[in-house]
DNA sequence: GCGACAG
DNA sequence: ATCTTGTCGC
């Protein structure tokens, strides 16, 4: 798989979407929760870019738990510039570049990756989960904080919300893809609504690559044990906020390729 | 045309 | 995501 190129601007990201997913896996049996191997998390966080200040920088992070016990295994980063503007149903294409350059900084296998985002809960079923999993070729999963607007109809309504206890879970529904022609069949189940907590915001859950729906709710579940976000999420979350802090701190160093800086493509174009 | 819109 | 004041609870 070619490695991910920064598209000039909006169309040609979505260009790539469509192109790659064809490579997307379904669902195939992996390794239950909780059994012996690794999970890992991934998460980016980003600098502001203060006019003729310090430049836009995202920081990745991608940290390695033991799927037994959750205690910490491995951890990489990686900082680059920003890549590519937020574009809702475009994230990849800004947080992928530093993702996967922390990710391949590992020195375990990663296992299973839960991704900050959407899998195929997505207007074009490709979220950030599943373009991670297609450039890898890793097992991975979308857990996302925020419900997207994926509404088969224009109201603007939220999902319905799940069951109060903890494991409770409700459909996430979009309007078919892939309608030949005005073949507008009934929704589809793209995702969960998770409740991982009681009396807590749930979670939306959707299969990545190479995992179903059910596994990715099951993995989510384990994880999120003591906590409404999976734990690899939150030590993600705080890895990669760190390595910010470390970056903004001590600025880039002299041009002799020792510390691989990312995501160096110019022209990141706007919207439509 | 206008609003909504993962992180 | 990031920026912020303030409040509640262990």
């Amino acid at each position: 798989m070619p490695a991910h190129t920064t598209p000039a601007d909006a169309a040609e990201a979505v260009e790539r979407q469509l192109a790659l997913r064809r490579f997307l896996l379904p669902d195939e049996p992996g390794p239950p929760p909780g059994a012996p191997g690794t999970v890992t998390g991934v998460d980016v966080a980003y600098s502001e870019s203060e006019g003729n200040g310090p430049p836009g920088l995202v920081a990745a992070a991608a940290v390695v738990l033991d799927a037994v016990d959750l205690t910490e295994v491995d951890r990489a980063a990686a900082v680059g510039p920003v890549p590519f503007p937020y574009v809702p149903g475009l994230l990849a294409h800004r947080e992928l570049p530093a993702v996967s350059e922390a990710l391949a900084g590992l020195r375990v296998p990663p296992g299973l990756v839960v991704c900050d985002g959407y899998g195929v809960a997505h207007p074009r079923r490709f979220g950030l989960a599943c373009h991670l999993g297609v450039l890898t070729g890793l097992r991975t999963i979308g857990v996302a904080k925020t419900p997207f607007r994926l509404a088969d109809d224009r109201s603007g309504a939220p999902p319905e919300p799940p069951g109060p206890r903890r494991g409770d879970h409700a459909p996430l529904y979009a309007p078919p893809i892939d309608a030949p022609e005005g073949t507008a069949g009934p929704p589809e189940v793209v995702g969960s609504a998770l409740r991982t907590r009681a009396g807590v915001k749930p979670v939306y859950v959707s299969a990545g690559h190479r995992v179903g729906l059910a596994a990715a709710r099951a993995h989510t579940l384990h994880l999120a044990r003591d906590f409404r976000l999976p734990e690899t999420t939150r030590r993600a979350d705080r890895a990669c906020r760190d390595a910010l802090a470390r970056a903004r701190a001590q600025p880039p160093p002299p041009r002799r390729g020792s510390e691989r800086v990312i995501g160096t493509d110019p022209h990141p174009g706007g919207r439509g």
